[in-house]
DNA sequence: CTGAAAGCGCTTACAG
DNA sequence: CTGAAAGCGCTTACAG
């Protein structure tokens, strides 16, 4: 009869048990000498080392969240990955994330508000550390849920705080602010704005600014330049064409993000209408593309890596802090010229 | 004296156990009304999800993971978030993971082995039930650590299999014939081609494609037209210049991949160099970009969609199956024909 | 300095 | 049909 087989079978991997039997200690001291404890000897944390490699062990992750209920990993709930803004997003927040011995959990919420409450309940059994809200949808449900179970998170562009819940705005007033003072300077009375999917938060912030921004300069909101596309390109190419077609056309359009706007660029090309000869053109993000098309496009830029900077450390803070209220915090937004905008054509539109 | 803080506290997430007291029933038979299990009165079960609907319990997952040894995530190595190629792909492969109730964990990997080796020891440590290794370096390092732990993993173009590893490769060497002999037919004879970083298989199986074609259709292969760039734009409109600088230069250049030639259009355009009068330009990917910029590419394209099903399709095959041998799959490749290559001005670069 | 034991929250044979 | 108990792999007071 063969020995209890011992090199054959699924072989399970190896557990501290394992190391310690291995190491001739018990798992107590094996569990410390991993952890860095200065009770045990050097000697012993030696073979208890030596043993590790020889095993080839790796700790399971799971036995220690479920005794300390926190599993350092951060859940990050993006619509569109496709979007350049969220996945530059995504890299810089990752290297954070990973920088502090933190994994990021993907989790996508395209699928309205049942696909966010899905997300949500995920990443709750998985017992996240935090979570970042990136779609700021004007819904609630899918957060209340996480401020229930306190679970420090961070929302873009919600406007909005309470316990654990923190939220990074960007300052679109601001930046809408300079773009339009930019664009009146040059000459222009007529702008007009392409703004996203009616619902989400973000398009109502940056059109409520654009529409400030104009009277603010004293120049008329038209009804009929104030467009709704999807924050795709597509979004960006259809509504410049509707824009085109008016009887009194617009000589400027912001764009509601740079997609929209690199969208608005190919029709204005496709139609052979002269950028910014005819119609200048404004983005709003700031993505790596905005310099690799022709014209670039002007933009009002933010730091993807100040945006993730001001996520993660919220999140660390409502950690680490006594649980109290969640923080409001602002980034700042800076109008780039490129080569989408420049001076009207001297001519009456009207015909 | 109050009676013990009830309503106070830091009130931990309920667990079975208080679900299980609230419906006057045992965590056993919570469980199983859970699970879904036929041994449940339908009374019970009844009385157990409207405790825990009242008591918003969530369960947690690190205590199945803890009992299972697989947590329901995959793990999924990166090179560059911000290579539209892998967002695109990440966005497919994350809606195939949610709908088979798995979590994706996403890892890096831009610091070379050494970050490769930590993404790989995070993920053994939580369990994961299958990995994408998306950078495909030639380093074995990283990969020998999940084999010897029979996780399921899948690379891209590392055209290597094994116990529990499967691989799916791209096509190349149909993808750049096709490409070479289109250029060869509109009349091109100089044909460069701008590579990626040395290091890497894909940047190797690309160029050696490139090579083996040009040799096909009877087209010396010169040394002065084989360049290095480093998948991105920037490099690609480096390399694009170096080219120009040439003597005798080349009529069309095929980029490793999208972002290059994007960079290589980049640079004509600045240098005011036609496109595709003077030069052609043909990437490889089929990223969504190449539609937005003018001219617009000419590339060898790959489904996205069709590698993620393919990578997850391996994975499950493989976590599924009796730990067999992993299979080698191959991807398709489409030449895509738009305005960035045509027939090669008539005349003579030599002066 | 080291070890035995309890406990984190779930699941599932094993009894009833 | 239901419950008590063991066990998944780790950590940490508690003894020694």
């Amino acid at each position: 009869m063969r020995q209890k087989a011992e090199k054959s079978g699924p072989k399970k991997p190896a557990t501290m048990r394992d190391v310690a039997s291995h190491a001739g200690v018990s798992v107590a001291t094996v569990s410390r000498a991993l952890g860095g404890s200065s009770l045990v000897t050097e000697e012993t944390a030696l073979a208890v080392r030596r043993a590790v490699a020889k095993l080839n062990f790796v700790p399971n992750i799971s036995a220690r969240t479920l005794k300390y209920g926190q599993s350092h990993a951060i859940g990050v709930i993006v619509p569109d990955l496709t979007n350049p803004f969220f996945s530059e997003f995504l890299r810089e927040f990752e290297a954070l994330a990973s920088a502090n011995g933190q994994v990021v959990l993907l989790a996508n919420a395209e699928a309205s508000v049942g696909g966010a409450l899905t997300s949500v309940r995920q990443l709750l059994m998985r017992l996240v550390d935090g979570v970042v809200v990136l779609p700021s949808l004007d819904e609630l449900e899918p957060y209340q849920l996480l401020t229930l179970r306190k679970v420090p998170t961070v929302a873009i562009d919600s406007r909005r705080t309470g316990p654990s819940f923190s939220d990074v705005s960007l300052m679109h007033e601001e930046g809408m602010r300079q773009a339009v003072g930019y664009l009146k300077d040059l000459g222009h009375q007529k702008i007009a704005f392409i703004g996203g999917s009616p619902g989400l938060m973000i398009s109502k912030l940056r059109l409520d600014a654009f529409q400030a921004s104009l009277k603010m300069h004293g120049i008329t909101v038209r009804h009929e330049y104030v467009r709704h596309g999807n924050y795709r390109a597509d979004g960006g190419d259809r509504e410049l064409r509707n824009l085109m077609l008016l009887a009194d056309r617009p000589t400027a359009v912001i764009g509601v993000n740079d997609l929209t706007a690199l969208g608005a660029l190919r029709a204005a090309r496709t139609l052979n209408i002269s950028v910014p000869g005819e119609v200048s053109v404004v983005g709003f993000d700031g993505i790596e593309l905005d310099d690799l098309v022709s014209p670039s496009l002007t933009t009002m830029s933010v730091s993807r890596k100040l945006i993730a900077q001001s996520c993660h450390g919220a999140l660390e803070e409502m950690r680490l802090g006594r649980g109290g209220s969640g923080r409001q915090l602002y980034i700042p937004v800076e109008l780039i010229v490129r080569q989408s905008t420049g001076r009207p054509l001297r001519k009456t539109t009207k015909h």
